[in-house]
Parts: C-alpha cells; sequence; structure tokens
DNA sequence: TTAGGGTTAG
C-alpha cells in the first residue's frame, strides 16, 4: 500500500503559502500563486533553489511545510500541476536524491555548495517525516533514507541507527549490496576503520564483496581510514594488474597518492592508458599537488589537454592549490585568465583558490577585487583573506574580515567556523583570555602554531612566552613544526639567544627549523652563525629549500659576503635544482647595492627571466642613493613608473626625491615632489619600539616626545660613543695587522 | 526508484 500524494494537495499547499505574505508586504497568495504557476511551467529547480537559499530553513521556520510541494514539483511535475500519483517512497526519493541535485552534483554545482547550510537539513526533516508516515517500506525507501542521512554533515548516526534498526523492524526491508555499499561510503566519511572492518566482514559472509561496486568502495574506505595496504589487500595485491573497472582503478590511483606512494599512482595510471578518463587525470594531478610535487602537476596538466582529455572544474581546483603552493603570481594571472575564459569563475572552489593564490602571492587587492566579484559568502576565500592580511601583519583587515562573518549563515558547527574562532583568539583576544573562553577544546599544535606566528609578526614576546609556558604546563607534545614556530617567535620578538638555546637543545631538527634559525642568525647580524647552520644541516643530510637560501642569501647581504652570496646563488640552480625566485633575485641586487657595485646589480637585474618588481627598484633606488648614482636612479624611476603606474606608492617617489636630493639635483626631486602634489601620498614614518613591562615604548627619528626623552638620548649616545671607539680599534687592528 | 573513484583553509 502507497500513501498518494496528489496534485491536487500540492496545489492546497503552494494556495497556503502564506509566509510569503511577510516576504512582500501587500502581496497575497493570489499574487503569488500565478508567479509559482509560471515558474513551474519554466525552471521550478531554480525557483525551489533560490527560495532555499534566500530564507531561513531552519525546521521551527514558518516555511518548511512548503519544500515537500516545491520538491514535488521540481522533480516529477515539471510541465503543469496535474501530475502522477506519487507513492510516498517515490517523494522521500525525490526529496533525498532528485535528478537535478544529482546533475549538479556531477557538474560540480553541488546543492551543498550553493544553497543556505540548513536547508540540507530540511529536505532530511521533511523526508523523515513522509518516511515515518509511510505505510509500506521496502528496502529502496530504507535505501534512500539511508544514503540521505549518510551524505548529510551531522546525520551520520542516524544512518547507522537506521541500518542496526532496520534489521529488527522489517521482514521485507533486507541488506543488499546498495546499503552495504551506502554504509561503506559512509565509514569512509567518517574514517572509523573498526567500522569499516564489520561492514567488509557483512559483505564476505552475504558474498556482496566481488562486485565493481563494492570493490571501489572497499578500497576508498579502507583508504580513507588510513590502512592502505587493506585498500591494496582488496584487489589481491594485484595493484595495477587486470583491474577491469575504471573506478576500480581510479580509486586506486587516489589511494596511492594518499598515502605518498606517487610511483605506484603513476604505474597504475600509465597502465592500459587508454582506459583513463578525466577522473583518472584530475586524480593523479591532485595526487601530485597533495604531494608537494606542484611542477609536475602542472606539466600533466598540460599534458592532459594535449593527450585530448578536457578539463573541468575539479582539474582547475587541482591546478589552483598548485599555484598556491608555488606562490607563482604570473601563474596564478595565467590560471585566473583560463578560468575566466572556461566561465568557471562561479565554482566556489575555483573561485575562493583564486582568491587564495592572490592571498599567498600578498596581492591583497587583487585577491579583494576577485572575493568581491564572485561572492563574498565563501568561508575558505574568507579564511583565505584573513590568513592573508595576517601575514601582512595588517590586523585591522583581519578583524574587519572576521567580523563581517557574523552578518553571514555559516553553521556553527562547522569546522572552518571552528578554525575561525581560533583566528579570533590571534586576531581579537589575548591568549589568556583564549584559553579562558575556550577552556573546553585543548587548543593543538597547529592552533598554537597559528598563535606563535602572530605574536612573532607582532613581535609581542608576552603572549608567546605564555603560550610556550602552557605547552610545557599542559605537556602538550610538541612536534618540530611548533618547536620551529617557537624559535621563530623568539627570534622574531628579538631574542635570538633564547632562540638559539631551544634550537640547541632540540635532537630532531628538519628543513624548516634549520630555516628558522638560519633567518634568525641572518636578522640579528650573527652572519656566519647562519652560514655554519647551512653546512651542519647539509652535514645532516637534510635538503635546503628555496627559503633556506633567501635565508642565507640575506645574510650575505647583511654583511657585504658577495662572493659567497654568488656561490650559494650558484650552488642553488645547479646542485639543488632550485629555480630562482623573485626573493632571490631581491637579495642579489641588493647585495651588489650595498656593497656598491651598482654595475653588477644592473647586469644581473637584465640578466633575470621576469621584469624586476617594485621591491627589487626599490632595493636599487636605495642603493643609488648611497652611491650618488643619479643616472641609474633615473633608469629605475622609470621602471618603477611603468611598474606602479604613474599613481603609485607614495613612498616610491618620497625615497626617489632624497636619492635626487642626496644628489644635489634640486630640479628633478621639484619634478618627483610635483609628481606627488595631487595625490594621496603619505609616507609612514619608519619606527623602534621596546617593550618595557606592560608598556609599548614607539620611536621614529629625531623623535622626542617620549617622557624620558632625554635619559634615552643619553644613553644613545654614550652607546654611539662606544661603536666609534670600537670601530677606531678594529681599524687599528687592521693597520697593524 | 536506491550504491562506487577525482577539487579548497592554518
Amino acid at each position: 500500500m502507497s500513501q498518494p500524494y496528489k496534485a491536487e494537495e500540492v496545489r492546497k499547499a503552494l494556495k497556503e503559502m502564506h509566509p510569503f505574505k511577510s516576504l512582500a508586504p501587500g502581496r497575497n497568495e493570489s499574487d503569488i500563486f500565478p508567479k509559482i504557476r509560471h515558474i513551474v511551467g519554466n525552471d521550478v529547480t531554480t525557483f525551489v533553489l533560490n527560495f532555499l537559499n534566500q530564507h531561513d530553513m531552519s525546521p521551527n521556520s514558518n516555511f518548511t511545510h512548503i519544500v515537500p510541494p516545491l520538491v514535488h514539483i521540481s522533480r516529477f511535475n515539471r510541465n503543469s500541476l496535474e501530475g502522477p500519483v506519487l507513492s510516498s517512497r517515490e517523494l522521500v526519493s525525490a526529496q533525498v536524491w532528485n535528478d537535478d541535485y544529482k546533475k549538479k552534483k556531477k557538474s560540480g554545482y553541488g546543492l551543498g555548495q550553493c544553497r543556505s547550510p540548513t536547508c540540507h537539513s530540511i529536505f532530511l526533516w521533511q523526508s523523515k517525516n513522509l518516511f515515518d508516515s509511510s505505510p509500506c517500506k521496502d528496502s529502496v525507501t530504507y535505501n534512500s533514507m539511508i544514503s540521505g542521512y549518510a551524505r548529510s554533515d551531522g546525520y551520520e548516526s542516524e544512518a547507522i541507527d537506521l541500518f542496526i534498526q532496520m534489521q529488527f523492524d522489517n521482514d521485507s526491508a533486507r541488506i543488499d549490496e546498495f546499503k552495504l555499499t551506502t554504509m561503506l561510503n559512509l565509514v569512509a566519511k567518517i574514517r572509523v576503520l573498526h567500522y569499516g572492518r564489520q561492514v567488509h566482514s557483512f559483505m564476505v559472509k552475504s558474498g556482496n564483496d566481488l562486485s565493481v561496486f563494492a570493490l571501489s568502495s572497499l578500497i576508498d574506505m579502507y583508504s580513507k581510514c588510513g590502512s592502505f595496504s587493506d585498500a591494496c589487500g582488496v584487489v589481491n595485491g594485484s595493484v595495477g594488474e587486470g583491474v577491469v573497472d575504471l573506478v576500480v582503478k581510479n580509486a586506486l590511483i587516489a589511494a596511492c597518492c594518499r598515502e605518498g606512494e606517487l610511483e605506484m599512482a603513476r604505474k597504475i595510471f600509465l597502465d592500459n592508458p587508454e582506459f583513463n578518463d578525466n577522473v583518472s587525470w584530475n586524480t593523479m594531478i591532485s595526487g601530485y599537488v597533495q604531494n608537494g610535487c606542484e611542477v609536475e602537476a602542472v606539466e600533466l596538466f598540460k599534458r592532459m589537454a594535449e593527450e585530448g582529455f578536457r578539463w573541468n572544474e575539479h582539474t582547475f581546483a587541482s591546478l589552483l592549490t598548485a599555484c598556491s603552493a608555488l606562490k607563482s603570481l604570473n601563474l596564478g594571472k595565467e590560471v585566473h585568465g583560463r578560468v575566466l575564459k572556461e566561465g568557471m569563475c562561479l565554482n566556489p572552489f575555483i573561485s575562493s583558490g583564486i582568491v587564495d593564490i592572490y592571498c599567498k602571492c600578498g596581492n591583497m587587492r587583487y585577491a579583494e577585487s576577485v572575493h568581491k566579484t564572485f561572492g563574498t559568502n565563501n568561508i575558505y576565500a574568507i579564511t583565505s583573506m584573513i590568513v592573508g592580511y595576517l601575514a601582512k601583519g595588517d590586523m585591522p583587515e583581519a578583524r574587519r574580515l572576521f567580523d563581517s562573518l557574523a552578518e553571514k549563515e555559516f553553521r556553527r558547527v562547522d569546522r572552518h567556523y571552528f578554525w575561525l574562532r581560533k583566528i579570533a583568539a590571534i586576531c581579537i583576544c589575548s591568549f589568556r583570555e583564549y584559553v579562558v573562553s575556550d577552556d573546553t577544546t585543548v587548543p593543538d599544535t597547529v592552533i598554537l602554531v597559528s598563535l606563535l606566528g602572530a605574536c612573532a609578526i607582532r613581535a609581542s614576546v608576552d603572549p608567546g612566552k605564555q603560550i610556550h609556558a602552557y605547552i610545557l604546563r599542559t605537556g602538550i607534545k610538541t612536534d618540530e613544526k611548533a618547536v620551529s614556530a617557537l624559535i621563530d617567535m623568539y627570534s622574531k620578538c628579538g631574542f635570538i639567544l633564547y632562540a638559539q638555546r631551544m634550537f640547541r637543545t632540540v635532537s630532531i631538527r628538519d628543513t624548516i627549523m634549520y630555516n628558522v634559525m638560519i633567518a634568525g642568525c641572518a636578522h640579528h647580524g650573527y652572519e656566519y652563525e647562519a652560514i655554519h647552520h647551512f653546512e651542519e644541516m647539509i652535514a645532516h643530510g637534510l635538503k635546503p629549500d628555496s627559503v633556506t637560501f633567501i635565508a642565507l642569501l640575506s645574510a650575505c647581504r647583511h654583511c657585504g659576503l658577495v662572493e659567497v652570496g654568488e656561490n650559494y646563488f650558484f650552488l642553488m640552480t645547479k646542485d639543488y635544482a632550485i629555480q630562482p625566485e623573485i626573493d632571490h633575485y631581491a637579495c642579489m641586487v641588493d647585495l651588489y647595492g650595498r656593497s656598491n657595485q651598482l654595475e653588477k646589480a644592473v647586469a644581473f637585474m637584465e640578466k633575470m627571466p621576469f621584469e624586476p618588481d617594485s621591491i627589487i627598484l626599490s632595493a636599487f633606488l636605495n642603493s643609488c642613493r648611497a652611491n650618488r648614482n643619479l643616472e641609474l636612479a633615473r633608469m629605475a624611476e622609470k621602471k618603477l613608473v611603468e611598474i606602479e603606474g604613474e599613481n603609485g606608492n607614495g613612498a616610491r617617489y618620497f625615497q626617489l626625491a632624497s636619492v635626487y636630493a642626496s644628489g644635489g639635483k634640486w630640479d628633478d626631486m621639484g619634478r618627483v615632489m610635483r609628481t606627488m602634489r595631487g595625490m594621496d601620498v603619505k609616507k609612514l614614518a619608519g619606527c623602534s619600539w621596546v617593550q618595557v613591562g606592560n608598556g609599548v615604548h614607539v620611536f621614529t627619528s629625531g623623535d622626542r616626545s617620549h617622557l624620558e626623552a632625554e635619559d634615552v638620548y643619553f644613553v644613545l649616545g654614550c652607546l654611539i660613543d662606544e661603536l666609534y671607539d670600537k670601530a677606531i680599534m678594529d681599524e687599528n687592528l687592521l693597520t697593524m695587522m
């Protein structure tokens, strides 16, 4: 027996949509009903989605009762209100899995991404009502309901309960292959290995473990639950040989990539390549990205098109992740252009990926622009932007974006939202407040690393020390990343001796830890120690990366070690195959400039594979000023105007004016000053600060406004005298030698 | 009618 659900009732339900009145004051249902009917004849699904997107769909909402008829129409009754009589089972199916949902999911525009977060639960809530009221439930009814629960975040235990309960309640609803693969899908999602083993045992006992659906689901479940050997065991260890089903093959490739077994993944991928589809290529590209092989991912991306496969949203999403990791602004812009051409910018994965690239490259202006154009409701894009502003130390902007979240409908239980609350601790609260206000959750080391990073940016040693003490007191196990963050924090807050002491006490060091230590030594004028640490890391068999060389070259430029710097630059490309980035080139130009070798700096800039950016030219301008070389300064000015435009960065014009002033070229200086006129040019004064007790004391050049300025300048005078005496002594010593 | 593989944040 099926419960009928007639079209007439749908019409009645629609006519009773009294809450519509509250949407537009003055309208009544007679205005609304023709509109609905009109839409039903065209694209009702869009209407339903927009409706769901625009309104509160919590279970207590006034609108919830109209969801079933709307979904009903969208699924079964496109062209008229007169339609077939539907059973409750069909309605359950319609609401949990309507055709449009599947189509949209396949094209990358899943409902989960385009409607408000509360809506999915309302589909389920309505489905459950229908399911409970249905007098006749068969196996398919149960499958639909279990599948609906399994795919909805937060309803996983309901799926398990229903799966168990069904075996006691209903003789006609037997456990079949559909239910078992659905349960495997659920286990893969919640990642509980022993549940997976139970379902697998059940499949073997009931003879449901041999179909290609079972195989792919089992491989996926074991892989996602962290048991790669079990995933391989599903195909009897014959990985890559005789895999007949493409989905099974792709599941295996994905499992290998997840495990970091890229060579094995590549072997399976290249075995019978004629069977590969877009998913195979996308899985392989994504595998390279997941394992830090971004360059290979970009190469494969190119080959994919060459071999006649079409890029889709998944392909671009992986490629964007690769560009972010490479921090390549040029590549990012190229991909951005391609994405615009392909019309994929509405996909939330894609738009947030583009925002992320610009944030990682530090170009917040572009990031803001993309973010505003392609939707401001993407929590990933907002997270990237907050982190981008934090990395630049721009706390007010980070705070502004965080506050904007309060107006949006992100789910409070969403783990992304949960993470953002941690950022709030960085932006807004002190660590002490964070610990007190959030004492139900012990922060993990990753959170602590973020907090320490913020302390380092703000050069706030006190909260940094609090966090260090908290780690020691609570006995939280610190990994290499946490120790590196502590070393970095102490170093950037000016406490290089603490940083060095901490570094010495650690027995296991990785490349990142050496990088922060080398950079710390370089910044504090311990150039030879920086070089010593580099040699030590090589001796320990660690592989330096591009950051290592930025830190090393930075050390060289601070003490004018031109030849040593040149050697490292050469070593980096030849021995370690590291492609120099713009930061490496900037270090070299600065190194030549500071050593008064302007011709070498110019020759080096001319050989660069890309145009010098404003940072390089700015460093070069400083050298021109020190050397009073006005001809080269004019050349740099021309380039700067090309890069930044006539209305470029005001600080650069100040810099340029001071170059001309230092050479007595008052006409040129006047010209630059006139260019600045009418522009909103502000120069942020450089300043130093020192924390004494609970107070921070800030000093700018020539500033005598401090209450104790007289004493401060007296001590400063003594220090200058002492340095002067030392310089004289050094000079005498050199003469004697 | 209901099940399988590939895409984002620290």
